[in-house]
DNA sequence: GCGACAG
DNA sequence: ATCTTGTCGC
């Protein structure tokens, strides 16, 4: 059973952040690619009755098959603040990550890890807290820069931040299309993560794990009472 | 000092 | 995140 104190403000949130940054690991390469168990996140608001869902969708990483779904529903605990998502979407998400029945050998979070002003995206805060390696996959660059990457499935360029440091990787998932912007959470390398977002984007921009969380998280939000 | 800014 | 149908295209 894991869990994320809700913070009183955004100074002592920061405070947070700034103390479980020293208990991110990011030495190891992280689970072999189309191997074993991947859990999606996601989360979904009603801003009117103060409610967020939250889906954990697990994926065989060989056949990219779901093969378990979980479930939370809370209340909105902390607004959204660029740089402190993790205190509004990690209560539900540990929640129905929690209602698993098998841990997964990967998070795939929406949104960022170590891209973050803090270099404590959500995606590390998830990953310290359950222990499980992570990564975070984004569908909009933040405060970061890139060059753009070739147009070639694959293709990939450094996520600059402003100090000039690399902090994650814009990587083409398909033809043509935009990027996504991947950094490590915890436990997992940088080429790791990518080759991961690669292999469960088969044929969609944004990851099998997400699209199948996302979806699944609307529904929960619509059939909560 | 004023924006910009993952979801 | 969310407000939102049909429609253009592979």
């Amino acid at each position: 059973m894991t869990s994320v104190k809700t913070p009183a403000d955004e100074a002592e949130a920061r405070a947070v952040q700034d103390e479980l940054r020293t208990r991110v690991v990011l030495d190891e390469a992280g689970p072999a690619v189309g191997r074993g168990l991947i859990a999606g996140v996601d989360v979904a608001y009603d801003d009117e009755r103060d409610l967020v869902a939250a889906a954990a969708v697990v994926l065989d990483a060989a056949t990219l098959e779901v093969v378990e779904e979980a479930t939370a529903v809370g209340h909105v605990s902390f607004p959204y603040v660029p740089g402190l998502l993790a205190f509004r979407e990690l209560p539900t998400v540990l929640a129905a990550l929690d209602a698993l029945s098998a841990a997964p050998g990967l998070v795939v979070c929406d949104g960022y890890g170590l891209a973050h002003p803090r270099g404590f995206g959500l995606a590390c805060h998830l990953g310290v807290v359950t222990g499980l390696p992570s990564i975070g996959v984004a569908k909009n660059p933040f405060t970061f820069t890139y060059e753009e990457p070739g147009a070639r499935r694959g293709d990939a360029a450094p996520l600059v931040a402003a100090d000039g440091a690399v902090v994650g990787r814009a990587l083409r998932t398909q033809d043509g299309i935009k990027p996504v912007y991947v950094s490590v959470g915890h436990r997992v390398s940088l080429d790791n993560a990518c080759a991961q977002t690669l292999a469960l984007s088969p044929r969609f921009r944004i990851p099998e794990t997400t699209r199948h969380a996302d979806s699944l998280c609307r529904r929960a939000l619509r059939e909560a009472s």
